[in-house]
DNA sequence: TTGTACGCGTTATCAA
DNA sequence: TTGATAACGCGTACAA
């Protein structure tokens, strides 16, 4: 095991070095390199040659001391394998890049404290601005509350607190929600059921909301028995829909809408296991647009939510508040587009 | 336009705010706050308690300015809208959660410009590690061999350069391109071609070689028409097995084996389009086990990766790298799976 | 145009 | 057990 390499040299060269290298002062060269004007050309020159030679890189950290600025933000997000999230980590990134910052980014795993310990690591990081999608068991709302009072800028992306003094990036939860029930009733379905979404999450509340609008509006009736929490996992779509299952016959719904898209699969999955069909048995409907929509073997209705753009403005906005003194506080509903493909029956 | 809002206090408190607010010295509060001995338990249950009050947050940019630590590793993947690379990036968040470490993830997108862009950006915010995969045009090795030599430490993760003095993780691709293209050879197939990636890229070296590995053991002959470069992604695919197809009927393969699954799906795509079908006219089998391959119509027969496990090994034989000083330098293959579907028609 | 002094928030070191 | 001082690398404010 002979170590004939060299050791690494582990100092990062500073400016002053540089300085010394050359016999000029560090203000000198921290002017050059950041071209500042007072810097004669000829000095200039020999100093980024020498920064070149010595293969100086600025410290971020130290200038970030001094700035009290990091030009950094920190992204929580409750699922990286919900593929929803991987499209909007993509929006933010694309922003972030062509603003020069960088992005933490961490991941909850839908554990509330999973995601304050996030907040506060990023926190101690000092970061510039915080993008938050709260886990499915955030509910303690006075810890955004205080965040929000004494924290760095915060916006929420497509799980939101409202009206709690931070923006929020989502899409037309509600009004898609509206939309595609009424897809199915327009299609003769009666009997409804709807997964939903935990309903302290925004769009938990919203989705469901939505639904019920449709089913009042025409004068439907909702039984409570066909309203069951699920979650925002396949599994959860699975063991809800097995409830509905399970039901009398009688009171079995005809169609179900489930509030995302992996809820919607564990639904397809167990009906299928009981050996029903879709959408000849039961019609089913997502939301979200995952990728596999289309490819299941019987491809889901489901509302289409533009991910990437849910980033890219959530990282913009966040950015805006961060560098502007008034960015004001806005709620952005990103339009979305409904999907028609055969789990509805509709077509 | 009435403001009535508070202020945000934006300034953070610091230890010596603390301490002045109870007439100790800073570095009283330093030991108590970081759980020193030789504060006596009285102060610093007092002090504990002022911090709380007062909301303090370590500075960890001050502390990383003094210890030259950050505890922040950056991760560049060259694609995230590849699936296989999200799925890596939850092994790696584990990982550096688990570690508590943090993790700047950026996006080359295939353009080494840009990955050299993000690497400059990560070493001057003095990331204890990097993690990469190279972009499919990374051609300047020298770059890298500089970085090693002079950067924080570096492992590679899927796309390696190899022999340059950096650990790299990845997947056994030789032997499973191998075992792939002898499981059609199994089957009767004579004819195969090969959707390659750039051959500069590790992984598209290693996975052509193990396919002319395995032609060459059974003496199957391979055209150099056969042999075409798709790059990484879909549309390369799609082009690729168009020229393919424009080859005269003689000539024309009966089975392709794709450098990944997207290319796969690429070429499936081009296969249906000339109104051929997979696998009765040609057949096709891909590397990576992408979400989408058991779903699509004709579901694919492709190699798992074992995504995760890259992701969470990397990360943690970097950490590793990090923390220990002799930690050896290694190329670790992870045992991949076949996964046989019908788009081989084999079954 | 260039240089000097100081401070950002923290910790290591040494003194009390 | 506690405190004073210097240092980490850089930029602001000022002086030369």
């Amino acid at each position: 095991m002979g170590n004939g390499e060299k050791r690494k040299t582990d100092k990062n060269v500073t400016l002053k070095e540089v300085a010394q290298a050359l016999g000029v002062s560090t203000m000198t060269v921290s002017r050059a390199v950041n071209n500042r004007s007072y810097v004669q050309e000829s000095t200039r020159k020999r100093i980024i040659d020498k920064v070149r030679e010595m293969g100086y890189t600025p410290n971020h950290v130290a200038k970030s001391l001094v700035s009290s600025k990091t030009y950094t933000i920190g992204v929580i997000i409750p699922q990286i394998s919900h593929a929803f999230f991987p499209e909007v980590v993509m929006g933010i990134e694309e922003a972030t890049y062509s603003m020069d910052y960088q992005l933490f980014l961490t991941n909850s795993g839908e554990n509330f404290e999973r995601e304050k310990k996030a907040v506060d690591a990023l926190r101690s990081k000092r970061v510039d601005g915080i993008l938050v999608s709260t886990s499915q068991d955030t509910t303690d709302y006075s810890f955004y509350n205080q965040l929000i009072r004494t924290g760095p800028p915060l916006v929420f992306f497509d799980r939101c607190i409202e009206n709690i003094g931070a923006s929020c990036i989502g899409v037309n939860d509600e009004s898609a929600s509206m939309q595609i029930t009424e897809h199915l009733i327009g299609h003769g379905y009666k009997n409804i059921a709807h997964l939903s979404g935990p309903s302290r999450v925004t769009i938990g509340k919203k989705r469901l909301d939505g639904f019920l609008s449709a089913m009042k509006k025409h004068m439907h009736a909702v039984h409570d028995e066909w309203i069951v929490e699920s979650g925002f996992r396949e599994e959860g779509g699975f063991k809800a829909m097995t409830r509905l299952l399970d039901l009398p016959q009688k009171m079995r719904p005809r169609a179900v809408f489930a509030v995302n898209d992996p809820v919607a699969f564990g639904a397809i999955d167990a009906i299928l296991r009981r050996g029903l069909t879709v959408p000849h048995d039961i019609a089913v409907v997502g939301f979200t647009n995952d990728i596999r929509a289309e490819l299941i073997s019987c491809p889901l209705t489901t509302i289409h939510q533009p991910a990437y753009d849910v980033g890219k403005i959530a990282a913009k906005k966040l950015i805006k508040t961060i560098e502007k003194l008034n960015e004001p506080i806005e709620n952005v509903e990103i339009v979305t587009t409904m999907k028609i493909r055969s789990s509805c029956g509709c077509s």
